[in-house]
DNA sequence: CCGTTACTGCGTACGACGTACCCAGTGGAG
DNA sequence: CTCCACTGGGTACGTCGTACGCAGTAACGG
């Protein structure tokens, strides 16, 4: 069952002594410094001083937890004022948005979203930026630009993550990665196999292109694309 | 160190029983039929009649070897004859050829990629796609342009995964979910807090649509939103 | 031709993990 | 006050990935 349809707790009994706000903060907290799978149960529940098996009187899976950390994520992108009027305003701040969170929570992207399962904070956020659009064009088109901008949103930051964390660990700075290739890129440009690869790595000046400016550059190409679209209706 | 770097197996010594190919089949073979959480080293192992621990005389890790099953479905996508010259045809087929082949391997949906490890038919799907555009676009947006190609496509089908193993799951059709909405979304409309999401429930018409169509409508949507920026360019 | 050596596949073992189960204690409802 | 539904927590089980060490084998140096 979704998690967000069982009560938190019943209603007889002793008072509890933890809560499912508790449990996913302590949770988000180890998944940033530690890495998503350093909260382990038994860790999250030494966090907060409880037992192992405490846990589960709160949470009926660590899945569920999970999607409970996840929700609370969203609740920290700011959708208040959405829509504005400017709409290439409100999804810009949309995206930065969503970039700065993943950014600071780097472990979201090793999730699978098992279903959506419609948060609170999901939502409230769906609200906000559904609006943005909603004067310009149909349901239907909205919900496929929104798609257009989520996915570019997502698989950015995801490649942004993983290669920052890449960085991190080899100890190579970010901005010699590209040039220095990594010996694997070097090994597929010294085989000579695949041309346009090569072209990639000798031309795109995105990737010279510092992260913010990156993902800017990317995020302004899709809101071209939007805006093409709304000038293709609205006529 | 990435796999593709580390060769197979030694020069001197007796001949190796098995190959990572070999490995490979098995572990998509078990994946396929139950999912990847199943596809443990020791399954993997038994299905090939080694023992568990062989397997690392051929790989390094589970993880190494995630990497190699995933570009092996890579593998799967045909581009032969791309660019053709029609460019929403090249990305039409390719977009579709992804599908498909998500769907006949949803666990990879599941998989986090650490980093693009840029594995053989990877490279030889980015050759096959980067030239549909290439003779409209600069690589910066030829770039940008395939990003929101592969976001859409991710996401979509990664959506339709894990609606249909929800449906099989609870028995219900696909076709009845978004009416009878399950308990959630109920819930959701009954609140009243939410209007954004009413009216996408009670509103949006390609929810009625079948898989197929839908997928394509969003499909047709980002070739749109592509076919705008390449206008925009040329004149 | 024959050690020598570098590999082979494999069995055992370890330290995690998620969580089923059981327990004594507790505090609100009747 | 009595009852019992609930509490937090300890123990235990089955699973995982994989470190380690073993005996066997095939190619190479002489």
């Amino acid at each position: 069952m979704n998690i967000w349809m069982r009560p938190e707790r019943p209603a007889r009994g002793p008072r509890p002594a933890y809560s499912r706000a508790q449990i996913t903060e302590a949770a988000i907290r180890i998944a940033d410094a530690e890495g998503l799978e350093a909260a382990t149960m038994r860790r999250i529940a030494t966090e907060i001083g409880a037992g192992a098996m405490s846990l589960y009187r709160y949470v009926p899976s660590r899945d569920d937890l999970i999607e409970l950390m996840a929700d609370r994520l969203m609740g920290e992108i700011d959708v208040d004022g959405l829509p504005s009027g400017d709409w290439r305003a409100d999804l810009t701040r949309y995206a930065d948005g969503m970039r700065a969170m993943w950014l600071r929570h780097p472990w979201i992207a090793t999730v699978h979203r098992s279903l959506p399962s419609f948060g609170p904070h999901q939502l409230r956020v769906i609200e906000g930026t559904m609006g943005a659009l909603d004067a310009y064009v149909s349901i239907d088109e909205n919900l496929s630009l929104m798609a257009i901008l989520n996915g570019y949103v997502e698989g950015a930051v995801r490649e942004e993550i993983t290669r920052a964390e890449e960085a991190r660990r080899s100890g190579v700075s970010e901005a010699e990665w590209m040039a220095r290739s990594g010996p694997r890129i070097q090994q597929i440009l010294d085989s000579g196999q695949y041309p346009m690869f090569a072209r990639i790595v000798g031309e795109a000046r995105q990737l010279h292109l510092d992260r913010d400016e990156q993902f800017r550059y990317g995020l302004d190409r899709v809101l071209d694309c939007i805006g093409a679209a709304l000038t293709a209706r609205s006529g």
